[in-house]
DNA sequence: GATATTTGATATGGTCAATAACAATTATCA
DNA sequence: TGATAATTGTTATTGACCATATCAAATATC
């Protein structure tokens, strides 16, 4: 419905040359011009950042996991045996926010929380044999799917070289 | 619920790393391993975002203008005299949405909205007279604190290139 | 002139980020 | 030891964004 209404317009728009237009040839209004836009870090920053993570979510359409979630089976596979707190703040992620993320993943089976016998206020954090698999096939889909097109894009040199200095401006900016 | 044993051991093991190391001085916990997470296109490109915007805001506390503000003055001054619509898609932001970021930027007489005489339907948009003095003073704050820091970080080569290969993951990803 | 489309606007719901507060547990120290 | 403080996970709540549906006024279309 919403792909036959686009293609009225435009062939609508096309169409029709018959209306006073400022300029015959021209049947679009002109695209606005950026400017100094363009340029601006943070704008652009933020461009490409919408664009990777909806990438990453059509590579990750079968899998069901969010660029944030991912992350989090990332890092307790790692760091197995973690408290919510620590995972939480190492990911940036305010223990309050991270508790409904939590509550998804272990309800679909992903990771689980064992009650600390060292420290009975923390749940330790682990993955559980299907979170392990998801995880598995996630790294897969991802590298072919989604950090391969960085290649296409940039070449090998350039995305580590890229990588790199996104690191430093997380790190030192 | 299915936890493995060695899930157990480790919720038992967990506690010893920091415990063992508790000496009279200091007592840190040991830093969570990041592995693969920080060679992942989507992570690093986030935090470098938030950290950008959150210089963004300090550069900017003095004008009170968010990045979003500030991508709004500049292209309304590169394009006066378009409307509420060619802005907002311009800039990826939503007709709705745009209403009250417009009614923020016209009570603080940054810009101003025109009833446009050949189409009486939308409204122009123009940068007031004091929207250009801010937007001068804003673009000066940007260049001098904001945007030098990234060369005094990368270097000029680096920042241009850096720029180049987000540019390009904006558009073509 | 009847119908459809566009524009700005309102209302609303969803996702996140951020703060305060609470019970249970543990640490501190007088 | 026991009173007090701090920590952990949690709930509730708020505000900032993002997205969709819908509306009246104005315009375009046929």
């Amino acid at each position: 419905m919403t792909v036959s209404k686009t293609a009225e317009k435009i062939a609508e728009k096309s169409g029709d040359a018959t209306k006073g237009r400022k300029d015959a040839t021209e049947a679009q209004p002109e695209a606005l011009q950026l400017g100094e836009l363009s340029e601006q870090l943070g704008y652009v920053l933020k461009r490409a950042q919408l664009k990777v993570f909806e990438n990453f979510l059509r590579c990750m359409a079968s899998l069901q996991l969010t660029p944030a979630q991912f992350s989090v089976l990332l890092l307790v596979e790692k760091n197995p045996g973690r408290n919510q707190t620590e995972v939480a703040s190492t990911l940036g992620i305010l223990r309050p926010n991270f508790v409904a993320m939590l509550d998804n993943l272990e309800s679909r089976d992903l990771c689980a929380r064992i009650r600390s016998t060292n420290d009975r206020r923390s749940h330790i954090l682990v993955l559980t044999d299907k979170g392990k698999a998801v995880l598995t096939r996630a790294k897969k889909l991802v590298a072919t799917k989604h950090e391969a097109r960085l290649n296409d894009l940039l070449g090998q040199a350039n995305r580590e070289a890229l990588i790199g200095m996104l690191s430093k401006i997380a790190n030192e900016f």
